[in-house]
DNA sequence: GAGTGGTCTAGACCACGAG
DNA sequence: TCGTGGTCTAGACCACTCA
């Protein structure tokens, strides 16, 4: 356990302490590693090793040629699940700008068992990517078999967790959603797309949702990172619905 | 991105490869990090960084003054959210071995505004460590207001995800359960609780189970390990429930 | 004490971004 | 061209495990 407590993350804590205290303001660049390892007087290579620990918890945007830099305050969004749409209240998800790209394609892979489809079967694919501000927030793939998938192109404000809901004007209400919600390293290109570290972890779910004939409509993969998302699944409607969440 | 595919993701893909492919098995020792390092002719540095990415991935574990060893084939719990049990049939579930440890406290920080009571007012908490084999597997501290809490010790068989099955024996049945999941770095504390590296990310629920009346009944903190669990949320049941997931 | 991993150094060289 | 971060080396020294 970490008997010693080694220089780097000394440093690590050293330096999340100045951004949390605002000595280093959010958007601002980091004097350059040269610079900070002979200030704390240690090689490059630990600073560097300090900064991945921050980099790691979402805190610090190492940019190439460029410098480190300290996040935005990264605003949680959270993804309510259960097939239920979020509140519009909740003032981050009317920040969110969605945009949706369609393709088609037959299924195949995981797909065939998880929309219970024979295979290249045809699907229609909604790739949806959510913009926070200028920097992309999450994604989604999600899939849907051709004969349900609406001729128009989906209503972007709509898609993230909410396909389900474009069904449901047209089709039975829905028996069944299932959620798999695993923690796992983005791939290279997740965190291409999300401009994420790759050592930041990502919450990824697997949604499946049926009918009441327990048809499959949709499959959908979503991609959270960690530093700036979360989800909640609550069973049981409550009767008097609360606002306020004060879980710090 | 990545354009320099950067000689330690190709190692890493190496080893991984010759533990995939049963060249090297699980509970194993790896060569010596000098000799690996000789083998692939890179500095150690660069080989242990190679590693850390295997690591990170919970493939292999490192042992202080051991080796590394290739993990055994991680049995995936899944943790089944909605305050519903686990199906004993999962052959997985019956092999954890849980530890409980009651201990008795006042209502502090988060847990006020969780359960509901007024600072100070007292609780019991239950810390459940379930063990897999050996290892220690997962971890969870359940808050139960002191007046709720079974006067004898809890079942240890069933104290993992339902602490509120109990307690629904002796109560009305629960009107919500609420559960938040994040992704985020374990503690020191948790990686040294749990034995896992502390750059494998962990799935964090914060469970809260109201009853009928209103009453939060158990705030819950569970920590799952990111290369061995996940979590599924099912929200109205299913008519013929299924048994066999086939998500591959 | 021998062998292992853990921390850390003081560089070299390459790739990227901006002027 | 210059300053930045990214990769990598060839060591030294420390801490842990086990015989």
């Amino acid at each position: 356990m970490q008997s010693v407590p080694s220089h780097r993350h000394v440093i690590a804590a050293d330096i999340r302490t100045q951004i949390s205290t605002g000595r280093i303001k959010a958007g601002e660049r980091l004097p350059s590693e040269a610079r900070l390892a002979s200030q704390y007087t240690v090689s490059t290579a630990m600073l560097r090793s300090a900064l991945a620990v921050l980099q790691g918890e979402g805190l610090i945007e190492k940019i190439h040629g460029k410098g480190n830099f300290v996040h935005h305050p990264r605003r949680i969004v959270t993804y309510v699940g259960g097939g239920r749409r979020a509140k519009p209240e909740s003032p981050a998800e009317s920040a969110l700008r969605i945009s949706v790209r369609t393709t088609s394609l037959p299924a195949q892979g995981q797909l065939i068992g998880l929309l219970r489809v024979s295979a290249d079967s045809p699907l229609t694919e909604y790739f949806c990517l959510s913009h926070e501000g200028n920097s992309p927030h999450s994604s989604a793939r999600i899939y849907v078999p051709r004969d349900l998938s609406p001729t128009d192109a989906p209503d972007e404000s709509s898609c993230f967790n909410c396909i389900e809901t474009q069904l449901a004007e047209l089709r039975p209400p829905l028996s069944e959603v299932r959620e798999r919600v695993t923690t796992r390293r983005p791939t290279p290109e997740e965190a291409a797309t999300l401009r994420i570290s790759s050592t930041l972890a990502v919450l990824a779910i697997t949604r499946v949702a049926a009918d009441s004939t327990g048809r499959v409509v949709e499959a959908a993969f979503l991609v959270l990172p960690g530093d700036r998302a979360d989800a909640v699944f609550t069973t049981h409607h409550m009767i008097g619905e609360r606002g306020g969440e004060d879980d710090g």
